[in-house]
DNA sequence: GGGTAATCGAGACGGTACGTCACGTCTTTTT
DNA sequence: AAAAAGACGTGACGTACCGTCTCGATTACCC
């Protein structure tokens, strides 16, 4: 095993950057958050940013969906139908979060031109929630994508266009009874 | 009837404007659309542009989704199957239209951060399409603006992480079966 | 005789220009004067300045060297040094008061480059004060050209270069010694 | 002794800049002059340029009066009659620069709204030949300001309103015994 | 413990596009 | 033909961020 030569990065940097950039992108949001003001805010500067990473939309990607959050558990009843209510309200949970909403829409910009952020959304959100959504949905009986497309689209649609305190309990409620109709036999 | 006074706007500038934004962004997409290039190319100048549409935005929302369309017919048969079935297609034929597809992603970034341009699309498209479905959907035995929502949401995911070819009749099916199954009481 | 067909010019807007541009040159300086507010102030529109002068600077040089200005007398009494201080007075007079102050660097830097504005404002002047300058100083022992040439340049500089307050009696004093010696056989 | 921290400015470009406005405001002449054209012609941008120089006029006024200039040599050989001639001459050489020529138009129009420029103009004359000037004269039996101001307001105007052929040796011979004469005691 | 190498803060760099402003002209209706 | 109104093409404005680079100064590992 060998180790890189020369002085090794300060963690420090990382870890306050990702979090400047959450605080700036809920004050300002995505096309007004400058890389300059995050080295500001995050006490550092803008090549020690770019050495981290590679544009603005990976740096915010990872912001919005950090990996080491508190994971969201989705727990399993072995019924399907609490099991798509949770799978439903994870996906709220995880996307009305106020960060990754201002995140959001920026970021689906974005990954329109640069496909290396497409995919790295993508694994992202593999290893979350729609991960397990995905085997949770294993033994049901119609294509767990065709699940999830329904669930993730809806939700993003209702992101969108409606206020956060319209997805409430009701709305997941309307959301899983319509998913789960859909899906049965 | 009064006419205003003053030198009238050359309409003939309103079509040339949209025509020319509609080709580049298909050629270089949205983010790197600039209204120089615009006004170039309709050969006109920035600000008889910037006198009939307050931002980029605008005038794309307007490109994209042309209210003068040949109107989207969606034939009533009276069956809904069938009929949302049409409406699935119809709304796949809207967005997916190279135009709208290279829009999208940039006007969802943007009516993030910007009412008017939020409230100017929402009501351009429920002139459109989705103002139709509305009133097919108002028999059915469900919320038609929570279909609507499943619907559009739906395509509108896979418009973004899935290849054009993909939204083919075998996914119109899929979607209209779980989108039926969903309404049926 | 003949009389010019169509609508006659409103001779009032003439004057309402010219009072506009005298009171805007003082408000906001020559450079940051425009024909648009101009306009405005006047209760008239551009096409109606644009058909009287030919640009900015010839609409300045007008307003701020009225023809119809009470003719600065310079009275003679025969003897050389009080009628050169009374040149000098009037000098003075002409290129400090407040609108000509404004107007005169604007101008200086135009006619650089406008032979006709150039040739339009000599005119002007040898039609004033400095016509009937060069008139008294024809009998003295010098060049009437050369000792204007240091009077106006003398007092062009001092209202350059000094405060409003300084051209006082002093200075005229100081301005009036030094030439009349100059001129002394 | 410290250095200033970051990147340190490339002094070719500064050079650059000033050798670029220098041609260009022979060849167009101020009002012409355009930030853009001068930082294309010296191989430069905007932002560059700006962060250099406030203004156009601040950038032109150190091109045409460069304090690295061969100093203007006003030779002294203790004869007020002979330096003051000199004095004359050298006033005539600064100001009837090609360069000189083609800014203090647009300068004067200038600094009549811009204190800044007028006392970077005023230290930076006073640096060079007017501030020579200055000392020689302070044995002279009258105050050096107002000779100063009468052979440099001299200059100016004849500069303003005769060609360049006109500034001969005749002219400066005038010039300089009206000035003597006027010293005299 | 000196050399090597990548980091750090700082800020200028070349570059691109921005959205605005004023210009002077033209087109319309009305007088 | 002039008036008022306002859109027109033109061209420059000064600014904002971009992502990179050049500094001098640290901070580690490696020999």
């Amino acid at each position: 095993m060998t180790t890189a030569p020369g002085r090794p990065r300060d963690r420090r940097i990382d870890r306050a950057v990702l979090a400047a950039t959450a605080e700036l992108l809920v004050e300002v949001g995505y096309a007004d958050l400058t890389i300059a003001a995050v080295a500001e805010r995050a006490r550092t500067t803008k090549p020690a940013i770019y050495r981290r990473w590679r544009s603005k939309a990976h740096l915010v990607h990872e912001a919005a969906f950090p990996t080491d959050a508190e994971r969201v558990q989705v727990p399993s009843t072995g019924a399907l139908d609490t099991d798509l209510r949770a799978m439903v309200r994870a996906c709220v949970d995880v996307f009305a979060h106020p960060v990754a909403r201002a995140a959001v829409p920026g970021l689906i910009a974005e990954f329109a031109a640069d496909p290396t952020l497409h995919a790295a959304l993508v694994e992202r959100l593999a290893d979350g929630p729609l991960g397990t959504a995905r085997e949770r949905l294993a033994g049901a009986p119609v294509d767990p994508g065709s699940v999830i497309e329904a669930m993730a689209g809806t939700t993003l649609l209702a992101l969108l266009f409606r206020g956060d305190g319209e997805l409430d309990d009701d709305w997941i409620d309307t959301t899983t009874t319509l998913l789960l109709k859909g899906i049965a036999p």
